[in-house]
DNA sequence: CAGCATCCAATTCGATACTG
DNA sequence: CAGTATCGAATTGGATGCTG
């Protein structure tokens, strides 16, 4: 993923189709800029701002991938300081629905593997920052 | 993910569902695992085999992470060489349902992201290893 | 505003040797 | 069989200066 930059990385035949996807939206950005995407179309610095600890890069990386792929529309308008709006495709719609559901199995389920990854940690020893309300780290 | 080794990492409140999912299931190869496990159990060199580019580290790494998460049930059978049956818990049907729909979205619509790909490459400067049948690199 | 390029830190992953 | 421990290689991601 993530096309035309010294990371290049591609690798095109994945034997499985499902890891061909999470290789495009596996990306640590790709799902929130889909689902920011839903509904309206946005500005590069909308998005920015909207999806709170993108930097540009990953930013221009993620819209990149996507378009690449089809699933999103690029448009920039010849104003004087270029406005670029983005879109999400009429292919990417389907995916957004699968991925809303995705979303609502894990609000639905969050509690869930929440007490399962505690319980895990109490039976086992429980790792070191891996409590269940560890902050931020990164 | 991938808790209690020297690449602890977790960091659990993750504001977006989604993304928080992605983390677990992102994985390189947690899909595949899961997809393996659909129907029915299996034993760890089972999956070593049947997976296919995975190393001993990563499925036991993704064993666990999953199994920490209440998505699969390790049972141990005291045997001489021990034995180790892996299966999906109730929990994770759901879970392997929706991913299941995913796999055939991307089934489905492959050759449309292919061809946007090709488009893509064609009209912007295609970049060095990205033409459409690159042969694997990594 | 939109986006690319460069430098650099953090993680992930794979191969492999070793153990109960 | 079923893992775990260690090491090095590859990738990803963040910060940021620069341009049209």
């Amino acid at each position: 993923m993530y096309p035309g930059d010294t990371e290049v990385t591609d690798q095109v035949g994945a034997a499985c189709p499902i890891r061909d996807l999470l290789d495009r939206i596996g990306g640590r950005w790709s799902v929130r800029v889909i689902e920011e995407l839903a509904g309206r179309t946005r500005r590069f610095t909308e998005l920015e701002r909207a999806i709170e600890g993108i930097s540009r890069r990953m930013l221009a990386r993620t819209l990149r991938a996507l378009e690449r792929d089809g699933l999103l529309a690029r448009t920039v308008y010849p104003t004087v300081p270029a406005t670029v709006e983005y879109a999400l495709t009429p292919l990417a719609l389907g995916l957004a629905a699968l991925l809303a559901a995705l979303a609502d199995w894990a609000r639905n389920h969050r509690s869930d593997v929440l007490a399962a990854r505690e319980r895990y940690d109490t039976e086992h020893g429980a790792p070191a920052g891996a409590s269940t309300g560890a902050p931020e780290s990164r």
